[in-house]
Parts: C-alpha cells; structure tokens; sequence
DNA sequence: GTCTATATTGCGATAGAC
DNA sequence: GTCTATCGCAATATAGAC
C-alpha cells in the first residue's frame, strides 16, 4: 500500500476508540478497519497505547483551534454566545471529541491530562473575565459566584451533546422540532436572564 | 471463609469497576480486593459479565428510592429545588453512581439500558409536568420549550459532579469556599431567574 | 514499507480435592 | 463453600522474509 497507511491507521483508531474505549477495540480490528497490516500500528506508532496517544493528541489540535479567539473586547454577554456557537461548531465537525472526553472523565489517561493542563485554563480565564467585567458594569447580579457560575455554563453547554446516545433511549423519538439550535438557544436565554441583576 | 464472601465481592466489584471499567479490572483483582477466592466468582454470580449485572443492578435501586416521591402537587419551583437536593444527597451517598454513567455514555450497556428504561421517564415525567404547571400558571415564560428545558436542567444538577475529577487538574487547586452547596443553590437561582416570565 | 508467522502474556472459566 | 491447578483462548508485540 501507500505512504498513507500511517493517516487511515490514525482515522480508523480514532473512530473504533471513540466508540468502544481503548481495550475493546484490537490492534487487527483497527488494521482491519483501515485497510492495512496490524504490524504496522508498532512499525509507525511503537504500541497500541501510543497509537491511542496519537489519537488524542490530534485531538488536542482541534480543541486548541477554537480557543485561539480573543474574547476580552467584546460585550460579557457576547462572550457566552460566540462560545456556544463554537461549540455547536466544534461537536459538530468533530463528533468524535466529546465521547474521549466523556470516557476520560472516568479513567483520564496521561495524555488526556496533557489536553486539559493546554485548553481548559485558557478558557476558564476567558469566562470568568466575561463575568467579571459583567458584575462590574451592572449587567449580572453582584453576588455571582464565578467558578461555579463557570460550571454551571459548561454543563449547560456540554451536557446535551454528552448525553445525546441516551435522549432517544430516554424520552422516545427524537421530535424534529426540537434540535440543536433549539437547545442553546434557549440555553443562552435561561443563562443570561438568570445572570441578571434584579432591578 | 464466611458466607458474606457474596457481599465483599460484590462490594470490591462496585469500587474496582467504578474506578477503571470493566475491562480493565480482572476477576483476580476483584477476588483479591475482597480478600477471597476468584473461583467465588463464577460460584455466586455465574461469570464476570453477571457480576457487573450484578453491581449494575445494585444501583439502579439507589436510584430509584429516589424516585418515589410525588411531584405533582408541589409548586413548579419547588420541585426543581427538591430535584436538586435529591440529586445531591444521592451522590454524596453513592459517589461511584455517576462514575458509571459517564462511561456508559460512552458504551452503554444492556443493563444499564434497563436502568435507563425504568427510572429515566419517570423523572422526566415529572420534570416537564412541574415546567408545564409553571408555564400554564404564569410562573414561567409561555416560549419554554419543556424538552431543551430538561436536558439543559440536568446538564446543570449533573455536570458539577461529572466533571468533579477534573476541577483541580483545570482551574487549580480548590478554593474553601466555593463548594457543592454554592454551586447547586446558584444552579437554581440562575435557572429560575432564567426561566421566569418576563414584565 | 509491508507482509506472515509466532513468541509471550494474561485473562476467564472450570474441574476436582477438601 | 472454598481452595488449587490448569485449560483454552485472545491479544499484543516482534522476528524475519520479501
């Protein structure tokens, strides 16, 4: 074959682990699934375990990407916005993100450490300056709490798309006016009226 | 040994799989957490795969003392407060519940399904009969979509607690004073200030 | 770079003594 | 009920031909 066993190895190791975790997913799976020899997982990675840190580490990349903005020039309130739709943005075109991060919340994984020590304090800073300067100027209520505020604001973001293998399963059929869009809309409304100061 | 070789082993199982999955703890491991003998295994659960069952099972009963209450005659409000403090209480008791839950987000389970099955509706149910009284009162505003509205909810009682091992890693060392209680009370401020009629 | 074949390891399960 | 010993299997990793 090709140069390019190297990057369909890496595409087809980030599909099988997104779905079934490290330890369900064989090295002859992966090699299956990309069209290749299982040797050459240790010829271009070493491992099976370095071949997973190449996975998340590539991922990394992807999550970095979006953090690159500058938000402390715009309206406090904006700030929640443009995230949000970064984030509808970045699950979207990466589905596969979200279950490593949701898997890594139980048992993380060195590199997955690596991840969170790079991305999450750049973004932690930059929302609790949105929330700072909007106590500040009048906006949010005096007496807010950031970091739980923070929190509040990421399980809002996040846990729709964590959870939505279960919604189905749940609820019952999906209904189709209720989508995405629906969601962090309304997300943002219920957060920023709830932010506000009361007259 | 004594016949209580039964409830060590499930009570190691329930530790050892919280922590790191399924697959990554052997039946020897488990034997030895428990102090017993690994055959005991297949002696009392028939295999490994029914010991997870087993454990499985074992905490859908938790969850489900939780559900027996009624809702329906309470204010709309105060039964998210009520929802809250349920929730809380129940992690506080059952730390490794939600452990299991993140990692069947990711590859659920036959049983956890049926946990899914039983308990989930029943919530819901009473979650969207509480929003729809709000609305139909005038509590809430008439836009409210019942079912983001939940989702977003839960995203906000849950996402403390999942994301719990990640706190310190992210944003630094744990202050003192912001703890569970600031965070779940700010929850419900912000969500009802959120969800209230406007004018 | 790519392949086949195999060395090695660790697991779940069970047979059978006590 | 509890133990020891072991079978059978599947998986990773690697040696070595091409």
């Amino acid at each position: 074959m090709e140069q390019d066993n190297r990057e369909r190895l890496l595409a087809a190791a980030t599909k099988l682990f997104a779905d079934s975790g490290f330890d369900n997913v064989s090295i002859r799976a992966i090699a299956s699934e990309a069209q290749a020899n299982s040797a050459l997982i240790s010829y271009y990675f070493g491992s099976k375990q370095q071949l997973y840190d190449a996975v998340i580490l590539h991922q990394i990349k992807t999550l970095e990407a979006f953090l690159s903005e500058d938000f402390s020039v715009l309206d406090p309130r904006e700030v929640f916005r443009r995230h949000a739709a970064a984030m509808q943005q970045l699950h979207h075109e990466n589905p596969a993100l979200l279950k490593f991060i949701c898997r890594e919340f139980g048992t993380p994984s060195e590199h997955f450490n690596i991840l969170i020590k790079k991305v999450a304090p750049r973004l932690y800073a930059a929302l609790a300056d949105a929330l700072q300067r909007g106590i500040q100027q009048g906006l949010f209520r005096p007496d807010l709490r950031i970091r739980p505020a923070i929190i509040l604001w990421m399980g809002m973001v996040n846990f729709y798309y964590l959870s939505q293998n279960l919604h189905s399963r749940v609820i019952g059929q999906e209904q189709a006016d209720e989508h995405e869009d629906t969601y962090l809309q309304q997300a943002l409304q219920i957060f920023l009226q709830g932010l506000e100061r009361r007259n």
